[in-house]
DNA sequence: TTATGGATCTTCT
DNA sequence: GAAGATCCATAAA
């Protein structure tokens, strides 16, 4: 079977649809001819509707400009001074919504995210935002990058996943907004971010 | 095994 | 000047 790149259309949705249709699609990132692949297992939705705790909950600023462009488009910032993290932008121009990509299970390049990881343990390569632009190779230089067409960084698709195998709970790390049930991750997969003995 | 604090920088107040 | 969509090392129990 040919793998087939998410096209725009599929981003130009409610967040919150694409959100759950994020998961169990394949993230690949290309730099230097070395390339990475992931399943995408867990997500967060920011913005769309008015959502305090998203980055462009105060409108357009020089940080957030690419979360208000059309969807498919990659927001990458940087947060406590240490990592980085990756959005996909989503909805039409101007409405300023995106979904946090925050867990993967690594599929391919196993060994480069362990050198750009410095080894590690293999179930802490990509399970957490941070850790995945990290092993990823994900830096400011993939920021406003267009997912249909960049040659860098795109998101092949699979088979959608069955709401059954859909987790909700609310979103982690924020103060605002806290109560919204806008994080969503596939059941029992091990790379779910969360403390290793908190998989039930 | 769980809890706590440091790292370190961009953006907005 | 302060806080932030985090991670990890270290300390305590």
């Amino acid at each position: 079977m040919t793998a087939i790149r998410l096209k725009a259309r599929f981003f130009e949705r409610d967040t919150l649809e694409v959100a759950r249709a994020l998961l169990n699609q394949e993230l690949v990132t290309r730099r230097n001819g070395e390339e990475t692949r992931g399943i995408i297992v867990e997500v967060e939705a920011y913005g769309g509707t008015p959502d305090p705790a998203a980055h462009s909950f105060r409108g357009i600023t020089k940080r957030t400009e690419v979360m208000f462009r059309s969807g498919g488009f990659v927001y990458v910032y940087f947060i406590y001074g240490v990592h980085y993290c990756m959005n996909v932008v989503t909805e039409d121009n101007g409405v300023g919504a995106a979904v946090l990509i925050r867990a993967l299970h690594p599929v391919d390049g196993l060994e480069i995210m362990k050198e750009r990881r410095r080894s590690s343990h293999p179930l802490s390569l990509t399970n957490g935002p941070g850790k995945l632009c990290q092993a990823m190779g994900i830096d400011p230089s993939f920021l406003g990058e267009f997912l249909p067409t960049s040659p860098s960084i795109w998101i092949e698709k699979r088979e959608k996943l069955p709401p059954s195998l859909i987790g909700v709970s609310h979103r982690i790390g924020i103060s605002k907004a806290v109560e919204y049930p806008w994080r969503f991750y596939v059941k029992g997969d091990p790379y779910v971010s969360g403390r290793k003995s908190m998989n039930r």
